[in-house]
DNA sequence: TGCATTATTGGTCATTTAACCAATTACGCC
DNA sequence: GGCGTAATTGGTTAAATGACCAATAATGCA
């Protein structure tokens, strides 16, 4: 059976990967990523949603450690939790380019026939 | 407001994410990884959960490219999709690493006082 | 003080997710 | 063919997620 210690590994894992599981989550750390801070408004601005879902967003990734925020007066700006992020995110686009290769060459087959 | 290529992005980016965003997904592309490819009742038995919940489980997986099949008789075993998940998974050790180091100072910080 | 702006939080609701059991499919073997 | 094992799929249900509107902080400024 599962090792308790296994167990808390990949909760904890889990719990990060959720954080960045959502479209607009992945559309904020990249956009931050590219352009650096942003506050609440100039990303609810770019997303196009709600006030309220975006900081819901935010408070997610967040909590999560994926954004640090700094306040300044009535405005909050959201930067990136740290650099090891931007390692992830290359991370992620290898597993992407991969898995668009490996589809590629799966659909050659297919009309190859 | 946002540029269709870059809601693309982000879903396919996110896609990804919430394929692996589940600590029992999780677990089994870290138990592939250091042990190798395992068939279905293989995992089932190392996971505690019904037959049918891992299968769910590890076809997400492989939907989104992280896991690869290949049938031998009756049963089936799941092997990584690329040798990038390997990277990615250093990545998201890092963030983790990088998470609880912050946690750990905030503590500090707080029971300084 | 009153008002506008920025952000978060409460409330509600529709959708998605994930668990299990049951049923089905697929294969190998007697 | 009939049986057993391995895996997937159908069905149901409980819980989690995420959207919006409304209400509430919190701050700066006239």
């Amino acid at each position: 059976m599962i090792d308790e210690t296994d167990r808390l590994r990949a909760e904890a894992r889990a719990e990060i990967l959720k954080a960045l599981a959502h479209p607009t989550r992945v559309y904020i750390v990249d956009l931050i990523q590219r352009e650096g801070p942003h506050c609440v408004c100039q990303l609810t601005e770019r997303i196009g949603a709600d006030t309220s879902t975006v900081s819901r967003h935010l408070t997610v990734l967040k909590n999560a450690g994926v954004l640090q925020d700094r306040k300044e007066g009535t405005t909050v700006y959201y930067s990136l939790g740290c650099d090891c992020i931007n390692d992830f995110m290359t991370g992620l686009e290898s597993l992407l380019r991969a898995r668009h290769l490996r589809d590629a060459r799966r659909f050659e087959a297919v009309i190859q026939r």
